[in-house]
DNA sequence: GGCTTTTTGAT
DNA sequence: TCAAAAAGC
């Protein structure tokens, strides 16, 4: 039987066929060429099989993604070709059935993605075939905003700066990919593996509205920082997996709010870190001389900082809110991070573990970038003597205490823990273990 | 963004 | 004189 002769398109974290770089690409060159497109998604085994909790709300969220994905395709006679293995064996299967003509996909800053993707070069480069890359997930990536001595920034405002200077003069386009719908390739629905089929189990996730309100964008300002109230776009998730494309949710807010608009350019930011600072997506702290601080890491006190028991109401509110829905407001982020480093002492890397296992917006890049902000170690960071006050912020960002209420009702009864630590020896003590290991030697 | 000290400026 | 804002660690 006579192969097909197909362009690949391969679905990674821009799960979405509007303003989809790579697709949109893959499409017109087919559209130019002369034959179709075969857009695939793989669940990589090799990711899913390290993930202990079978009721993973990420791997939920992608499935449930991929199959709007399939019905937005099958409403137009076409499919998502959906397979569940390792990356470089399902393309060498594909190699078997199909004349591969290009393969296209979005870029992926992680070591992991890296990685894969430079296997899967290797391989296709053996069938001489040539892979595809494009910048769609950030809006400036890689060496797109650099100093003028040609070096990457570290610090964010400079950064920010100079990034608004060349958005300024490189204003993105939106890329039509939606509108190229018809050069996928012809096909009857094809089946997608189920949650149940790769071990795991439909879970209670909450997706958030992908489409956001001017009103919220408009007050982000002044809302944000108030976790009992619906004052951020809870977009982040959208953002992670792709279902949203950033660059035209920046477009369509940059005249609206500043604040909000920054935040876009705190993850590309985090993004650009990642990209030229690897290690730091490998354990290593920003800044070397952190990786000297002799961290308590008592074990059952992690644990209760886990579970949300610490005894600090605004901490355990937080944790139980993750622990509960896989989100948590992110002024609380810095709170439990700052009272997991500072108060318990315990290394940040477990931290940044925990939320790695339980956010559903869950990004290597960002959540590294926070971790490191809030115990000192990363670019631009909080400085270390900073200790953030569970008292002060929770005046300051719950006064009326109905966030704490609402995830930790029982907080002023007799069975809620006592506090782990006191805050003012806690601070003493991790003032004391930074200058340590911060001092000139 | 924390905490302490210093400066400012309104009475 | 005192409290709020700013500065510096």
């Amino acid at each position: 039987m006579k192969k097909d002769t197909v362009a690949i398109f391969w679905f990674r974290r821009d799960l979405r066929l509007e303003d989809n770089v790579g697709l949109y690409h893959a499409l017109y060159h087919a559209k130019l060429e002369g034959h179709q497109v075969l857009p695939i998604f793989i669940f990589d085994k090799t990711i899913l099989d390290k993930l202990e909790d079978k009721n993973d709300r990420r791997v939920d969220f992608i499935h449930r993604a991929i199959l709007t994905l399939q019905n937005q395709l099958t409403e137009k006679g076409k499919s998502l070709h959906v397979e569940y293995g390792n990356p470089l064996d399902v393309f060498s299967k594909l190699l078997k059935k199909y004349v591969i003509s290009k393969v296209y996909t979005n870029h992926d800053y992680e070591p992991n993605a890296i990685k894969r993707d430079e296997l899967i070069s290797d391989l296709l480069r053996e069938n001489n075939i040539e892979f595809h890359s494009y910048k769609d997930q950030v809006i400036f990536e890689k060496n797109e905003v650099l100093k003028d001595d040609g070096k990457p920034y570290t610090i964010y405002t400079p950064y920010a700066n100079k990034w608004r200077t060349v958005w300024a003069n490189n204003i993105p386009k939106i890329h039509p990919s939606i509108k190229l719908i018809d050069f996928f390739m012809d096909s009857k629905p094809i089946a997608i593996p189920s949650l149940n089929a790769m071990g795991f189990e439909i879970t209670d996730i909450i997706v958030p509205p992908m489409d956001w309100q001017e009103g919220l964008v408009k007050k982000y300002t002044d809302q944000r920082n108030f976790p009992a109230i619906k004052g951020t776009t809870q977009l982040s998730v959208h953002l992670r997996f792709g279902t949203i494309s950033v660059r035209k949710l920046a477009l369509d807010t940059q005249a609206l709010n500043s604040t909000f608009f920054n935040e876009l350019i705190w993850r590309d930011f985090y993004h650009m870190i990642l990209w030229h600072f690897p290690q730091v997506g490998n354990g290593k702290s920003f800044k070397a001389q952190y990786d000297f601080i002799e961290w308590r890491n008592n074990e059952k006190e992690f644990d209760a900082w886990c579970q949300g028991q610490t005894g600090y109401p605004i901490v355990d509110a937080g944790m139980r809110e993750l622990n509960t829905t896989g989100f948590m407001h992110n002024r609380v982020r810095m709170i439990v991070a700052s009272f997991l480093t500072k108060h318990l002492l315990i290394d940040w890397r477990w931290g940044e573990a925990y939320f790695a296992q339980k956010l559903l917006d869950f990004d290597l890049a960002a959540n590294n970038g926070g971790w490191q902000w809030a115990s000192g170690s990363g670019c631009d960071a909080a400085p270390y003597f900073r200790v953030f006050n569970p008292r002060l912020q929770t005046e300051k960002f719950d006064k009326e205490l109905k966030y704490i209420r609402k995830w930790v009702p029982e907080f002023e009864s007799l069975n809620y823990p006592k506090p782990i630590v006191v805050h003012e020896e806690a601070r003493v003590r991790v003032l004391a273990a930074y200058a340590k290991a911060l001092k000139p030697s």
